[in-house]
DNA sequence: GCCAACGTTGGC
DNA sequence: GCCAACGTTGGC
């Protein structure tokens, strides 16, 4: 099993949004970039825990879990010229953008944030606390993923 | 709202 | 294939 993590603007989808679906389940639409389309496209599998982080916001930083349900498949809304989303160069029959289906398992016990993730020395080297990194969709090691469980607690 | 970092586009 | 221009992300 793997770990990820996946950034969303609480303006636009959180994690009580999740909460909120039908079966809590939602499609992770919207990835209109390679590095994450492949991640999901190629590795994400069912099964698999990813943590929810809020980006964007007064203190962005994890927020929940979730757990991936659906592997893989075409990412709709490219073809919908009604969504913000979409994308002319993404053709049905040859779909350029994926996604998967996420469901909800529970939030974390408070925010923990993108400032004290940054103080944690286990997770110096995780791509999120990097300078720069712009990346909505990135793999968490096992180790990250029990550090950040310690944090919460 | 600013701006650094980074990805994408497109002319050549 | 290079690279300047441009657009987007996202912390602060």
């Amino acid at each position: 099993m793997n770990y990820w993590l996946m950034k969303s603007e609480p303006n636009d989808f959180s994690i009580d949004d999740l909460e909120n679906m039908p079966n809590q389940t939602e499609h992770w639409d919207g990835v209109r970039n390679y590095q994450a389309r492949n991640m999901m496209r190629d590795q994400m599998k069912i099964g698999d825990q990813v943590f929810f982080y809020h980006s964007n916001c007064k203190v962005p930083g994890i927020v929940g879990i979730m757990e991936v349900v659906r592997e893989g498949y075409p990412d709709h809304t490219a073809f919908d010229p009604q969504t913000k989303y979409f994308d002319p160069k993404s053709d049905p029959q040859k779909p350029r953008w994926m996604m998967v289906d996420i469901k909800y398992i529970r939030h974390t016990s408070r925010t923990i944030s993108l400032a004290e993730l940054k103080e944690c020395e286990l997770l110096e080297n995780m791509q999120l606390v990097r300078k720069g990194n712009r990346l909505s969709i990135m793999p968490v090691t096992v180790q990250e993923w029990n550090a950040i469980l310690q944090l919460e607690k």
